[in-house]
DNA sequence: TTCCTACTGTTATATTATTACATCAAGGTT
DNA sequence: AACCTTGATGTAATAATATAACAGTAGGAA
């Protein structure tokens, strides 16, 4: 079975302006180790997810990049989603087509996401898929999984409440 | 954690016609006896996504009806595979933007898929959402999931093996 | 220096999906 | 019968998402 860690804090208060400095400082610093290009469009890309804990598609992130006076063509912002993606600082939400900011930086995971279909919040919780029941049934038959997506959507307490 | 029965035979040999034969009359039946209209486009579209247990884009489905005579503009497709979906007919697999008949007909299920990457053969596997970890997480924070996409991508034994 | 590699700029195009509105067919009502 | 409603279909137009292809550029390695 997954075991899943407690649920992000996108569907409550929090002190967001530490909680962007730090998926930057994160990124930043991740990129140093590796030598990977944490160049100033990728970083602008991933400061414009981590504004909201909610999917944003690829053409919502090119438009604020051309108020930032980037380049908005969609190659620019698909190529700096694709390298946060591979490199774990953000993740595509399937169901949406669209992307947010990961939550849980740095650690390895196989997430599993809630997304609300009234306000649009999208929690992560990590899920440990390595003994999943699907992964039991995957091993048995033979089936290398390599990744998973695990999305549910649904309504969120804030929502439910109000 | 899903309880997730075997999965299907979408990655071995089987008896494909008869498998396509059941999944047709099980839909018959099942508009039967809802009173739903089975009309011969949403037969047809349903025949084709048996012909494979692959998950087929919308376009292709296009492309195939047009070829037996039916309509082809793109709500054709659209609304026949909303019919199908929403009646458990068939899945849309988020991963791909496409759609693969349902290989558990007329079962209740949060359905979980395992995607080949080199044969792009799609199989089924019913997962039990309602005890999952996920569920549990979901429950402790008031989230209500209404739905839940479960998708493994990896490489299947046979392609491993070749 | 030259070479190589990775990143960026830009145009064009491919792929997936929906809106809007006209038409049609089946079933029920008067 | 005529009428009406409802759901299904036909079609054109367009929206939304994503990629291909290629030229230019900047920085480090040889």
């Amino acid at each position: 079975m997954p075991k899943i860690k407690p649920a992000s804090m996108a569907f409550d208060d929090h002190d967001h302006q530490a909680c962007t400095t730090k998926a930057i400082k994160i990124a930043e610093d991740h990129c140093i180790k590796h030598k990977l290009k944490f160049t100033p469009i990728r970083r602008k890309v991933l400061e414009i997810l981590l504004e909201e804990h909610r999917a944003i598609g690829a053409y919502a992130i090119l438009e604020k990049l051309r108020l930032d006076g980037f380049s908005s063509q969609p190659p620019v912002a698909y190529r700096a989603l694709d390298f946060l993606v591979e490199h774990g600082f953000s993740h595509k939400i399937e169901r949406l087509n669209a992307f947010v900011a990961c939550s849980h930086p740095g650690a390895s995971h196989t997430p599993a996401f809630m997304i609300c279909r009234q306000c649009d919040a999208v929690a992560e919780t990590e899920s440990e898929a390595s003994d999943s029941e699907l992964s039991k049934i995957a091993k048995s038959s033979g089936f290398k999984i390599e990744q998973t997506v695990i999305e549910a959507e649904g309504v969120c307490h804030i929502c439910t409440d109000s």
